[in-house]
DNA sequence: TTTCAAATGTTGAGTAAGCAACAAAGGAGC
DNA sequence: GCTCCTTTGTTGCTTACTCAACATTTGAAA
């Protein structure tokens, strides 16, 4: 179920492709100059050359282009290491963490301010793809996986996220080698 | 007449902007890459994610996407020195001869092939927007223009062609220095 | 508190772009 | 000559985007 998404839209109207494209571009780079609340959907449209109501015929509100953002970015990252077409391992797994906690530092760099609001935010969306991402990898299991997924998604994300708050952050490797074993150990039995 | 065109373009349809935009940038890029001739209509869509169709709704063929971008090149080249906002002197004259100069080197450094055809394509759209330019400069003028403009035109034209093809080009200050007079003593009656 | 400007969503009608299918015109190779 | 394939323009229909206008909501200043 997971490593679809490309092909559902690549066969979208190319007129649409175009506009979330411009809208994307728009709000990523705004998020690099100013806060997400002080965004406003007249900003990312003006800057997307794109008619307001327009914007609305794709999302929601600004809330949803986030998510929308986040999701793509964050799939980038784990397409990237090709973490979307593979089963459970241990190796996978110590990919997956990298690839929060980079993502996450990443986020911290790129945008200019990140209030609470805005962190709770995204903290949701990348759950939901990790969870997702775990469910997909273990989706051969006999044993149901709900409860190792979902401790498993806090443990990760709760790691990355402490990592890329820390004010001296140790070195990455280190960092994830020491932690890795503790989520590991929920998942063993899928191994 | 001539410095208002941006205001026109301001006022139409963001679509229409966009997807013009879309054809130049795209036939702009394969003109880097190889000859006019060689270039289809196809080849243009397609790098510039746009209908075929909707090509034919913009231009008459690919003859008039070449003329459109000849046009803009060199207006940009114009306005970047304000020579479209302004009247005759011999100040603006040595600059038009620049431009022109400039322009053509330009285009021989940046277009893959140059064949006849695609030279004397370009020929025509550039004499033209010269003559329209000096024109305009001798707008106030109380004796007929079309004589003096037409041969300052072509002579203007032909020194930039030559000098764009030499083999050893000589400092171009130096070229403007020597040929600016010839130029000049056609007009010297509007100075 | 009140006021006022700015941002949010929504709507209906007009216009541009996408698409598939077509006839016709080269151009390359046999 | 012929075939085959590519490119060229064109068309009718569908879908997406634009625009102006509207009612609400929000937030900041008076």
């Amino acid at each position: 179920m997971l490593p679809n998404p490309k092909e559902l839209e690549e066969k979208l109207d190319p007129r649409v492709k175009r506009t979330r494209n411009l809208i994307l571009t728009s709000f990523e780079s705004l998020l690099a100059e100013k806060g997400f609340e002080s965004i406003s959907v007249q900003d990312v449209t003006d800057k997307a050359q794109v008619n307001r109501a327009t914007f609305y015929a794709h999302f929601p509100d600004k809330y949803a282009l986030l998510d929308y953002s986040i999701q793509k970015m964050f799939m980038a990252e784990i397409e990237k290491r090709t973490l979307n077409v593979c089963s459970y391992s241990e190796d996978n797994l110590r990919n997956l963490i990298l690839a929060v906690v980079e993502f996450l530092s990443h986020v911290h760099t790129g945008c200019a301010q990140s209030h609470q609001q805005f962190e709770s935010l995204i903290e949701g969306t990348i759950k939901r793809q990790i969870f997702d991402l775990l469910s997909y990898w273990l989706r051969k299991s006999k044993v149901p996986t709900e409860i190792p997924a979902t401790v498993a998604t806090w443990a990760i994300y709760g790691l990355a996220s402490h990592y890329s708050h820390m004010k001296k952050r140790p070195a990455l490797e280190k960092f994830v080698d020491e932690a890795f074993p503790l989520v590991a150990v929920n998942l063993e039995q899928f191994a």
